[in-house]
DNA sequence: CGAATAGTTGATCGTAAGATCAATAAGGTT
DNA sequence: AACCTTATTGATCTTACGATCAACTATTCG
């Protein structure tokens, strides 16, 4: 082989802008959640293999840099036709219930969510107050007019009864991916196990 | 008044060491909850109103600093008999539940003890994982074995039942002091609501 | 009151981190 | 193969931060 023809290319320099910006977004993702929104510039660019002063080069600032993080990893935001679907009435309500959070424990049970997450919310950003105040509005208060109309128990549930399920739900993300304690794999039967003890508590089995 | 009286007196310096360590402590323990482990130094001194050298003094590092504010924050850990009182069959479970989740909110949200031990939690402190494993074996699960020999249901409840109880009341703590959203003043309803719940879904009412 | 003790300060050192910019060289074009 | 564009680099500036230490002074004791 001659030497101008790399077999495992020591580095591919000089990438088209728009992948580069790409890479290094995704990177800053995993670097981010890693070490928390004050890791420095230096070791996540030695981390992308390229210099510190490329970074400059695509962001102004390292806080623009934290801006196109928190748009990529909130990008695969909730879909919007979730209310219309948890608010079907044709289909059980457990079954509702169940796909939401089947799909939603997918979406945000990864390092990467969790973690930006959190060191998002200690750091005070709005983002961690209109995601929830989002998530409320639109997934929540739905679910809950739905419940209170199906529900058949001398109780019927309130605001904080789903905000308390939620959290349980929640709860095993914060174990996995902050704590890192051991917890189950696949947390569909905790969170299976989870949606039916509410349903009964309000005969909505 | 004479010069050298001051009748606010506008620092009082040269404190006696313990005392002046205390107040350093103190003034770590909310500082670091405001502005995460990595707060620098002289802003710290700033609050406190005295130099950063002074910190220096008192602790040869700042981990060091950081190690007495754990300490300072986690003292008032979990008392030794709850397993006892948890596990005693003369009064109803629900009551011990209760009692318990009623003390263990009081102790643990609280702005300093809930941003803490986020905050190391994110950074990897084997402090949470020690934590987290003392809470699941002298608390949940004596717990468990209680609620076991209780249910009567054809389901029991299972650790990871458990840990879903427990993850949703410290849910409402996590609302209130990380992501600083509206959550109900007093956490004693939601907790109540929730334990029956959970009661409730396995014939223990 | 004066001296001794020691809590506290201000200046300073070394390093780390964000940011800048002229120089370099990779990749396409002719 | 020579050339041009521009992605990338290396050196560097400035500020921020942890840590050190001699000097200062509040307080105590004789």
């Amino acid at each position: 082989m001659t030497p101008t023809e790399h077999p495992y290319p020591p580095d591919r320099r000089r990438l088209p802008p728009e992948e580069r910006r790409r890479q290094i977004v995704e990177g800053a993702v995993t670097f981010f959640a890693d070490v928390g929104l004050d890791g420095n510039t230096r070791d996540l660019a030695k981390r992308l293999g390229v210099t510190q002063s490329l970074l400059f080069n695509y962001f102004a600032s390292k806080s623009d840099l934290l801006e196109a993080v928190y748009e990529h990893v909130y990008l695969n935001r909730l879909s919007d036709d979730w209310p219309a679907f948890l608010t079907d009435s044709r289909q059980p309500i457990r079954d509702r219930v169940l796909t939401f959070y089947e799909s939603y424990s997918k979406l945000i049970f990864q390092y990467e969510w969790m973690r930006i997450f959190m060191f998002s919310g200690l750091a005070g950003a709005a983002l961690n107050r209109r995601y929830l105040d989002h998530l409320g509005r639109v997934i929540l208060a739905p679910l809950l007019a739905q419940m209170q109309n199906t529900a058949t128990g001398p109780d019927v549930p309130q605001m904080e009864d789903l905000w308390n399920l939620h959290g349980g739900i929640v709860y095993i993300g914060i174990r996995q991916h902050i704590y890192q304690v051991p917890c189950p794999d696949d947390p569909t039967e905790a969170i299976t196990r989870a949606v039916d003890r509410f349903l009964a508590a309000f005969n909505m089995g």
